[in-house]
DNA sequence: CTCATGTCAGCAACACTGACATTT
DNA sequence: CAAATGTCAGTGCTGCTGACATGA
């Protein structure tokens, strides 16, 4: 059953992921978060929602934990005093950078079993999927894509 | 990054094997079990776990629900006072073949894109990379493994 | 005593809904 | 006025942990 080898992998995956971010005390929303930051710069939280794909009402809790950890600043729109603007710290980036090396260890364990030839056939037919399936469920963005996990 | 490529299609996978499953009234566990019933036969809770992969924790809901709907009969062990037997009614065997045929439309919606060659490719590498990872985390199952999904 | 079984309460991550006040 | 923004509370599914009583 496709799905089934789908989700079953997928969680595997996801598992190897999250278990990386936890031995640098984060999960998948400040990887996401951070990353989008780094990729776009900063922004206001509904902007960093829409382009990491985080629900504006996550985004919230995720924000304050990584200001608590002093890997983000929030500070006040004075354009549009309706907004924060998030930004990304030098500590931040560092920890980006730690985050990133755990997920690069993670790909390749994900993929052990694979061949190069082979990994190169999956993450196609993978994209192939994707890339039908966003452009018909939602996908409206009008800002871009992050590439996180 | 495969693990996202993954969890991405794979989200889309279950939202679609989900919103099937919603329109019949059922969610994962419920299939999961139902299915594992058809496949094994009647059991304990606690074997029905071991088989289906949901936790025995989760099991006491899950079945509650589905023999609230009597689509599961849930009888004491006379071999076994601790025990319930848990075995499937008529309308639970029907019901199962509602999912089952949502099942199957879901799988050719999310393999659309796809052509058959490469539908086949894809399950294959599935199919290896979860092999793979079965084997190295936990997996010492002892009574067999059930499909669902 | 130890182990298996069933039950119950609760948590974590992720994704989402609904409501609300404020500002544009 | 309508729309966007940030907050907060809460829900659902899946996968867990821990506690507990009972029976094998």
């Amino acid at each position: 059953m496709p799905s089934w080898l789908l989700s079953q992998t997928a969680a595997h995956g996801s598992r190897l992921v999250a278990e990386g971010f936890a031995a640098a005390g984060a999960r998948g929303y400040h990887y996401r978060l951070l990353s989008t930051l780094a990729d776009y710069g900063s922004a206001s939280q509904a902007q960093l929602g829409r382009r990491s794909g985080i629900h504006l009402s996550d985004m919230v809790a995720a924000i304050n934990e990584l200001s608590d950890r002093g890997l983000v600043q929030r500070t006040p729109d004075p354009t549009d005093r309706r907004r924060n603007v998030i930004s990304l710290t030098a500590a931040g980036r560092e920890h980006l950078g730690r985050l990133q090396a755990h997920l690069a260890q993670t790909q390749s364990a994900l993929l052990a079993p694979l061949s190069p030839a082979e990994q190169d056939q999956l993450t196609g037919l993978l994209a192939k999927l994707l890339d039908y399936h966003d452009r018909r469920s939602g996908a409206q963005d009008g800002e871009g894509r992050a590439e996180a996990d």
